[in-house]
DNA sequence: TCTGGGGTCCTAGGACCC
DNA sequence: TCTGGGGTCCTAGGACCC
């Protein structure tokens, strides 16, 4: 173990290194992606679900294993569907706690390998490898010991992309599924992608692949010679732009560590059939309790709560209100998403809602924050509380209003001024 | 074949302030 | 009395991703 100015030195020679790595236009940076996640989990801790078909999640497919797939199973879709079209498939229960295990080890693999991780999700990362040539070889025999590593430590197929750029790599990663690996050199890179369909284009889903190819625009090619603003003018100035660069494999975007997330949220599908204002509220309830309780664990606290619905006809819906202080307390969240339940009943009436969701979005940036271990049962043993934090902390913010609730006493945000 | 649960980002209008 | 441009925040909707 070094000291805290060792390290920080070694970090900015490393940052240097990357730095370098980019200049020289080199394919550094990997997406690697886990195959059929939840799936190949299944079939990793039971070994009778080895090499057959394996679906995981009753109502709607969560994840399907390759042995599904090669059937027409695909994420998302409907159970009864799936079972018509693999019969023998094994279908299974999700266990998000065991995804959610590997997935932590998968990150430690990744960590081991470079310490500019990127999380995408629970399955996918970005990682920079620009800093490790000497140590570790070219990126591709790093892409590779990686797939070892996760391979023998974690016992998952992990499929990894290399390329110069963020998108590339995600591109890459994704042609070379399952469980492989491709490299795009700096100098193959637009014949790569010009002959990919549009859908391959990162922001191309459903609706924009349509107004696509109702142009005849249907490979990634295609998009390159039309211009920018053609584009532009049939998808809006943010689309149009992103995906001309996107086409030319312009992403100058950098592997970023550690990014927060920005709101935390929990739903639920109701099937169909009339729900009763307190039916929906009760839902709602748990919805919050399980929402905030994740708040606090993770520590962070939010201000804007968002009710979303959704209809019958599969439309959608969404109010939300913006609180003065943030918060992870259960009750305060709570009547803010009954309110504006109440304020969306006359908007609700006779459409049929299907699913209730909440989220908390604006959530702090993590500010010192201080727990304290106790529980005040009175008004007054509260204020005597916050009177013996301002004393100590001498900090005018701490406000009740500013209190947030904390499975072990109170969070008081210590907040500048 | 009627579609889960968790997120991200962009747009656009209106309120409000300077 | 009438007027501008710029900026931030809030709300609602929509597309997209895994």
């Amino acid at each position: 173990m070094g000291s805290p100015c060792v390290l920080a030195v070694r970090w900015r020679v490393f940052e240097q290194v990357c730095e370098h790595g980019r200049v020289r236009g080199e394919a550094t940076i990997l997406h690697a992606d886990l195959d059929s996640f939840y799936a190949s989990v299944e079939q990793r801790d039971d070994p009778r679900l080895r090499g057959r078909p394996v679906i995981v999640g009753a109502g709607v497919v969560l994840a399907a294993s390759y042995e599904a797939k090669a059937f027409g199973v695909r994420t998302a879709m409907g159970g009864r569907q799936a079972r018509l079209l693999c019969p023998h498939a094994v279908v299974v229960p999700p266990r998000m706690s065991a995804y959610s295990a590997a997935s932590k080890a998968v990150f430690e693999v990744f960590r081991h390998t470079t310490p500019i991780v990127e999380g995408l999700s629970i399955d996918e990362a970005f990682l920079d490898v620009a800093g490790l040539w000497r140590i570790a070889g070219p990126p591709a025999d790093i892409a590779a010991q990686l797939r070892d590593d996760v391979r023998e430590q974690v016992g998952l197929p992990i499929t990894v992309g290399v390329a110069r750029t963020k998108f590339l790599a995600k591109v890459a990663s994704g042609v070379a599924k399952p469980d492989g690996l491709l490299v795009v050199p700096p100098d193959g890179e637009l014949a790569f992608l010009h002959r990919l369909p549009v859908e391959r284009l990162w922001g191309v889903g459903p609706v924009t692949a349509c107004k696509l190819r109702e142009r005849r625009i249907t490979t990634v090619g295609h998009v390159a010679r039309l211009g920018e603003p053609a584009l532009v003018s049939m998808l809006g100035a943010f689309a149009g732009r992103h995906l001309d660069a996107l086409a030319h494999n312009r992403d100058p975007r950098p592997v970023q560590v550690g990014r927060r997330r920005r709101s935390m949220g929990a739903q639920r599908a109701l099937g169909r059939g009339p729900r009763t204002t307190e039916e929906l509220n009760t839902v709602l309830a748990g919805l919050v309790d399980r929402v905030s309780r994740r708040m606090r664990t993770a520590g962070r606290a939010g201000r804007t709560v968002v009710l979303r619905l959704r209809f019958a006809d599969f439309s959608r819906a969404t109010r939300s209100h913006t609180l003065t202080h943030p918060t992870a307390h259960t009750p305060t969240l709570l009547h803010a998403a009954r309110e504006l339940l109440a304020a969306s009943l006359p908007m609700i009436a006779n459409r049929g809602v299907t699913l209730v969701g909440v989220a908390v979005g604006n959530l702090d940036d993590g500010g010192e924050q201080l727990v304290l271990p106790f529980e005040a049962h009175s008004g007054g043993e509260l204020d005597a509380a916050l009177d013996a934090v301002r004393e100590r902390f001498g900090s005018a913010a701490v406000t009740r209003g500013a209190l947030l609730g904390h499975d072990e006493g109170l969070v008081v945000p210590l907040l500048p001024d």
